[in-house]
DNA sequence: ATTGTGACATACG
DNA sequence: CCGTATGCCACAA
């Protein structure tokens, strides 16, 4: 298993309508950093089952909206999961972020 | 082997 | 807020 298979694993286990970053997964596979699950997403967008948007930096800036079809479809897709976008910043970025490993919701029991 | 290039993160000034 | 520096490591040339 690739390098990037394991990010994609990853990345497919985040809820729908949270986000979380590069360091987070990184950290959580104790394999690489932040660079490699960069790059291991920047190959994500040849996949079809790869919730890529629902990676951001560790600001909460949509950093690889350039990489999707459209530069808006990042923030489109995200919207519609109910995540706000503010010029290209999640919105209570702390509020939606997804611990990799937290198979928990714990939002869901507010 | 060496260099350049990243959808990054953190620290510092 | 911005720019720099550094750690990190896969991959292509």
């Amino acid at each position: 298993m690739s390098y990037h298979e394991k990010v994609f694993s990853v990345t497919k286990k985040i809820p729908r309508g949270r986000v979380t970053n590069y360091g987070a997964i990184a950290d959580f596979l104790a394999l690489g950093s932040a660079r490699m699950v960069g790059w291991a997403l920047n190959q994500s967008h040849f996949r079809e089952d790869i919730p890529a948007h629902r990676v951001v930096n560790s600001k909460g800036e949509l950093s690889g909206r350039l990489q999707f079809t459209t530069p808006t479809l990042m923030q489109e897709l995200l919207e519609k999961e109910g995540v706000e976008i503010v010029k290209d910043k999640v919105k209570n970025f702390k509020e939606h972020f997804w611990h990799p490993g937290d198979h928990l919701d714990q939002t869901l029991y507010e």
